[in-house]
DNA sequence: TGTACATCAGTGAACGCGCGTTCACTGATGTAC
DNA sequence: TGTACATCAGTGAACGCGCGTTCACTGATGTAC
C-alpha cells in the first residue's frame, strides 16, 4: 500500500475546494439578486463556467447549497457592518450600523447585501436546516447590534433594531418610486435615534 | 337587435363573478401559505374545484391574479387591524395595532394574514404592476398606523412602525424555536412603546 | 526523462415532472316565440 | 308549456420549456518506477 491508511491521494488538492467556493459565491450573488427557486442548478453552474452534472460532486442537494450560501453571504455582510461599527466612535456605533445597512447602496445591490433582507420570506418556507442556518445568521446580526448598543451606552433592543432594518430594506426594494423608497430607508434609520422624552 | 347597444345578454350574471372571487380567495390563502411560484395555475384551480383552462377566462395572466390577490388579502387584513384599533381607547391604539399584528395567532396563520409579511421578498422581484399594488397596500398599512398614532397623541414614525412589524413577523416565521420566535415578536412590539427619557 | 497507470473533477444525456399559456370543444343555462 | 336556439363558463389535450437529480463516461492531472 503506497499510501498511509485513512489517507487518499489528492492531486491539486486546492482545486476541488476552489471550484466549490466558486459555486457558492456564484450562487450567493444570484440567489440574492433573483431568488432561490428561479435560479436552477444547470443555469447556475453554467454561470460558473461548469456543467450541471458536476454540482452533485460538491453538494448533496440544492438545499445544502442554499445553507452554505446563506452562511457565506452573512460572513461578508457581518464583516462589512463590523467595519462600519468599529470605525464609528462610541455613541454613534448603532447609528453607523443602521445607516450602513439602510443605505441606497445596499438597497441597490441585493446581490452583495444581506441574505435575510433579500430572501427572508422565501427562506421561511424552506426546509428546517435552511431555516436553522438563517436563524443563526440573523442571531449573529442581533449580536452585532447588541455590541454596538452596549458600546454606545444606549438601551435599544437589538432584536427590535434588526427587525426594523430587515423590514425597511425589504420594503424599500418593493417600492419603485425613488423618493418614497428613500422615505422607508429613512424611517428605518430612525430606530437608531436615542429615546426622546415624551411631550 | 333584441338587446340595447353596448349591452350583452348575461345569464346568471352573478356566477362568473362568484367563480372569479373563489379563484382569488383560494389563491390568497395558498400564495400566503406556500409562496407564489410554488402554487401552479392547474394545482390552484383544482383546489378551487375547477380545471386550469378556465383560469384565462378570468385573468390575463398569473401576474394579474397576484395583483388581485394582494389587494383582496390587504382589504381583509386592514379591516381586521382597523377593528382592533377602533376597539382600543385613545392612548393605546398603536399598542393595539402592533399587538394584534405581532401575535402568535398571526405568526401561525400566514394564509389568513398580512400579504407583505408572507411574500415581500418574492414580490419585490415580481413585475412592476405587482410591486405597485404591494406598495399601495403597504401605504394603506402606514396610513392606518399614522391614524392610530395621531389618535394616541403620540409621535412615532408610522413607516418605522410598519417596517418593524413586517420585519419582526417575517423573522418570527423563519425561527423554528418557539421561545426565540416569540422573542422576536416581543421585540417588534416594543416599537409601540412611548419614548423614554434618556438616562 | 519516459511510460504506464490510478485518480477523480467535471461532462452531458436522460429520468419523470410541473410550469404558464393556448385553443377547439362541450354542455348547462337562459331566451325567444 | 314546449321547442329551437344562442350564449359562454368551464373542460382538458397539447405546446415548449426548465426543473432537480442520476449516472456511465471522459480526459486532464499527478504518481510510480
Amino acid at each position: 500500500l503506497p499510501y498511509p491508511e485513512g489517507e487518499v491521494m489528492r492531486y491539486d488538492a486546492q482545486r476541488r475546494e476552489r471550484t466549490r467556493q466558486l459555486i457558492v459565491e456564484t450562487a450567493a450573488k444570484r440567489f440574492r439578486a433573483e431568488g432561490i427557486a428561479p435560479v436552477g442548478i444547470a443555469n447556475l453552474m453554467s454561470t460558473a463556467g461548469l456543467t450541471h452534472g458536476g454540482f452533485y460532486a460538491h453538494f448533496p442537494s440544492k438545499d445544502d447549497l442554499v445553507i452554505e450560501t446563506c452562511r457565506a453571504a452573512f460572513v461578508e455582510t457581518l464583516a462589512y457592518l463590523s467595519r462600519a461599527i468599529n470605525a464609528a466612535p462610541p455613541g454613534t456605533k448603532l447609528r453607523a450600523l443602521v445607516d450602513t445597512y439602510l443605505s441606497v447602496l445596499h438597497r441597490n445591490n441585493p446581490d452583495k447585501g444581506c441574505f435575510a433582507a433579500a430572501l427572508i420570506t422565501e427562506a421561511a418556507r424552506s426546509s428546517g436546516p435552511v431555516r436553522e442556518a438563517l436563524t443563526e445568521c440573523i442571531g449573529a446580526l442581533v449580536a452585532l447590534a447588541k455590541d454596538a448598543i452596549r458600546a454606545d451606552g444606549s438601551d435599544q433592543d437589538p432584536k427590535t433594531v434588526i427587525s426594523t432594518m430587515i423590514g425597511a430594506l425589504a420594503i424599500s426594494r418593493v417600492v419603485e418610486d425613488s423618493r418614497l423608497s428613500k422615505e422607508y430607508l429613512a424611517a428605518g434609520r430612525r430606530i437608531a435615534e436615542p429615546h426622546q422624552p415624551p411631550r
